[in-house]
DNA sequence: GGTTCATATTCCTGAATCGGAATATGCATC
DNA sequence: GATGCATATTCCGATTCAGGAATATGAACC
């Protein structure tokens, strides 16, 4: 019964949302945490979570971890993510956060480029704590 | 967010087997009860947090209660119940209930005549505690 | 009206979970 | 190696939920 982790995970919406948004691209923490406007421990929290039930994985990025569904994902979880995609059209909540996370998403190192490569730190390091604030709230 | 009821419901293997078998054929709470083998307050319980996040609707029927998905679910809810139902071809925990529930079909007064009616009653009514054993644990 | 059957509700206990505060870790820079 | 930033983990208290035992309700039969 591999399904009922997958339906763990979605009864939450804090990560519900995330796993919404992780479905169009990879996305580092601080992202996750602006665009959802949680706290530092709740948006870590939620994220082992996902983790531990491998809904997604999380590699390091220089001083960031950048998180996003597993590369091979099982067919119970591609057609869940799938179904919710199909739902998210018609919920508000999770409309909104796909049309903000479109907004940064120039701004983002991460998008688009999926999990290959290092990509290039335009997430810049050292930039006197002027980190790409994304969506100020 | 009406979808995190949704899911909160499912994020429990015994719910998440009586929708899937309720989304096949309604089902009173007996045959509930020996299809997944669970105790007389197990099945009520499970059923009542259904009823409360409106996953099902039961009607008296007699004196049996009889369960079967809503008449017109929402259309978040349809999608996940075909979802469910397209993983559930994977998962041999459910296509197992559905083998057992496909044996005592021609029994049950309910089967594959959804909500119209009230039906004969099969399910016969004073028959001594000879009430259809279905599935003998 | 009393009995029986099917089901629901209540009361309990134990486990899991959430949110927040404080603290720890790991990488990068100086 | 000290400092700063991004993230993780730990330790609370409050809430929620599952499972079992006992009890309550409601319909049907006598």
């Amino acid at each position: 019964m591999n399904l009922v982790p997958i339906y763990s995970c979605l009864a939450d919406e804090t990560r519900l949302r995330m796993v919404h948004l992780l479905a169009r691209t990879p996305l580092c923490v601080c992202h996750l945490q602006s665009l959802l406007n949680l706290t530092q421990v709740a948006a870590s929290k939620h994220l082992a979570y996902l983790r531990k039930h491998e809904l997604v994985a999380g590699r390091r990025h220089q001083q960031w971890m950048i998180y996003s569904l597993p590369t091979k994902p099982s067919r119970e979880l591609a057609l869940q993510v799938r179904a919710l995609q199909e739902c998210a059209r018609l919920d508000p909540v999770l409309r909104d956060d796909l049309r903000r996370l479109a907004e940064i998403e120039p701004d983002c190192c991460w998008a688009g480029q999926a999990l290959e490569g290092p990509g290039r730190a335009k997430h810049s390091p050292r930039l006197k704590s002027k980190r790409t604030p994304l969506i100020t709230p």
